[in-house]
RNA sequence: GUCCCCAUCGUCUAGCCUGGCCUAGGACGCCGGCCUUUCAAGCCGGCAACACGGGUUCAAAUCCCGUUGGGGACGCCA
């Protein structure tokens, strides 16, 4: 077989979302595991919605996630002589044919159809009247087959058949002069050789439409195979209603790249029973064959799963650099720039554990960037009582003496102080955890301390004893 | 309305093509336990599904037909 030639091809008129996303995954994943070449082709023949925010929209998206192209970005309204040459072509061949209808007219047309409950389609009344474009502002037609079947060998659903009957003769050619999406999809794709046309679901009553112009132009028909569309939580094609659709919006919520890949691979694709998968192995094991056919709900919960388990297992130092962006969303930015990178990476293992999404991490590291805290009220007051204030104090001046402020030292005089104390480690540890951090729950106590250093931890300290020396209402 | 697609736990899915190994497996979430300096993480356990009705067959989640339900499309949008 020749070599495998996929593409994506969206159009410029909102971001791009997940399920575009999806789509231009499995081609990227079915053309890096057949080492073919991925395309990316911008269709932009809609003057009215197309804008150049949503290019730039999708291509950044595109890099974040990393799905790197081979070729392009083309642009469609680049191509415009491309469109119209085979158009001609085609008028030429009388498969193809000028039509001066007013869209208001078809639109008026189409509205009484449904209404008397007959197919909305063109009717075909300009067919053979052999209408010459003289006023330059006619529309050109494909003059499609009415009879026959045409049938589609589909890579995921399988044999479709369509009743040719079925089809109208669509617009290629606007009266603007610009190419229609099927029409131009199909030179594009003709010329550009794509060999498997992998798209979304939605395309599937295009195909029988598009096909016979393929083979009109004389080129050869592509394989298809189309996708399931994801849909939201109330089962309907994902949009703006259910929320942050925008890839890019979740790069701001602060997920990973990888985890988002890993997500939307597994919404449709199988491999047994896996659930975690490298890049690598993702281009090894990719096939058509494990797509699933029905569509799939978009679940936020298990991507927020997924999206722990690789900033748990991700490189420190790699997540260190992703998280600093995120300091200034949660209003540390000015506490966060003095912190340092080797500073930082110590920090991202301590939280790693119990943040699912970097802006969480950054919540979250809120008492070991900034210099002062406030303590919880309910944590102050269950565990900062009376009682406990001597201890503290005691605490505080063996930590005081200590002359090498590292992590190992620190630990042994902690664990020195319980054992004269006769205390068991649960007993102060919480008390000391409020004391340091002003909340219940923190990572390991050690790993807090190891984090402050000597000035924040002397004067955290001497901030809990206050407040548990304190008389209480 | 017409055409097309789809149908396994709440959700993502394995199994379906090539019927018996399915008392239907895994994952997310949820519930319980263990571990434990807190919270997490981890580990162990639990709840929970073959849409329905007919066939075919010794045997059907798996094959066929129908019903129902869901989704998509019917533009001088893509």
């Amino acid at each position: 077989m020749a070599d495998v030639r996929v593409r994506f091809a969206p159009s410029p008129t909102g971001y791009l979302h997940i399920g575009g996303v999806r789509t231009a995954l499995f081609n990227w994943l079915f053309a890096r595991h057949a080492q073919g070449k991925f395309i990316l082709r911008i269709e932009d023949t809609d003057q009215d919605r197309s804008t150049e925010e949503a290019i730039q929209a999708i291509l950044d998206g595109m890099r974040w996630v990393g799905l790197d192209w081979d070729e392009g970005p083309f642009r469609q309204t680049d191509r415009m002589d491309l469109y119209r040459q085979q158009a001609i072509r085609l008028l030429e061949q009388r498969q193809a044919y000028w039509c001066v209808c007013r869209a208001e007219e078809l639109e008026a047309r189409r509205k009484d159809a449904m209404a008397k409950g007959l197919q909305p389609g063109y009717d075909g009344r300009c067919r053979e009247r052999g209408i010459t474009n003289q006023n330059g502002d006619a529309a050109l037609r494909f003059k499609a087959s009415r009879e026959g079947q045409t049938v589609v060998e589909d890579l995921i659903k399988g044999r479709v058949v369509f009743e040719n009957n079925i089809l109208d003769d669509l617009i290629i050619l606007r009266s603007s002069g610009y190419p229609t999406y099927n029409f131009s999809v199909v030179v594009d794709d003709a010329l550009m050789g794509v060999t498997h046309v992998i798209r979304g679901d939605d395309h599937l009553n295009n195909t029988p439409r598009q096909i016979p112009i393929f083979k009109a132009l004389g080129y050869d028909v592509p394989r298809f195979g189309h996708l399931s569309m994801i849909m939201g939580a109330d089962k309907a094609k994902l949009s703006k209603r259910h929320g942050a659709t925008s890839i890019l919006a979740y790069k701001d919520m602060g997920y990973l790249p990888e985890a988002m890949i890993n997500y939307l691979v597994r919404l449709g694709w199988s491999f047994g029973d896996q659930e975690i998968f490298s890049l690598p192995e993702l281009i090894e094991k990719f096939d058509l064959a494990h797509v699933q056919k029905s569509s799939a709900v978009f679940n936020p919960d298990k991507l927020q799963w997924m999206n722990a388990h690789y900033i748990r297992h991700g490189e420190p130092k790699r997540l260190a650099g992703l998280l600093r962006p995120f300091f200034g969303q949660v209003g540390l930015g000015e506490a966060a720039e003095k912190v340092s990178d080797e500073w930082l990476e110590k920090l991202v293992v301590a939280l790693r554990e119990r943040a699912r999404t970097l802006v969480e991490m950054a919540t979250a590291a809120a008492p070991y960037v900034q210099d002062k805290i406030v303590v919880e009220a309910a944590a102050a007051e269950k565990f900062l009582t009376p009682e406990i204030a001597p201890l503290l104090a005691n605490l505080t001046d063996r930590f005081e003496r200590v002359t090498d402020f590292s992590k190992t030292v620190l630990e042994e005089t902690f664990k020195k102080f319980l054992e004269d104390e006769g205390l068991k480690i649960g007993q102060l540890a919480q008390p000391v955890r409020v004391a340091l951090t002003g909340r219940t729950a923190s990572p390991g106590i050690f790993e807090v301390i190891d984090l402050l250093g000597r000035e924040r931890i002397l004067a955290r300290l001497r901030q809990g004893i206050a407040l548990a020396g304190r008389t209480r209402p």
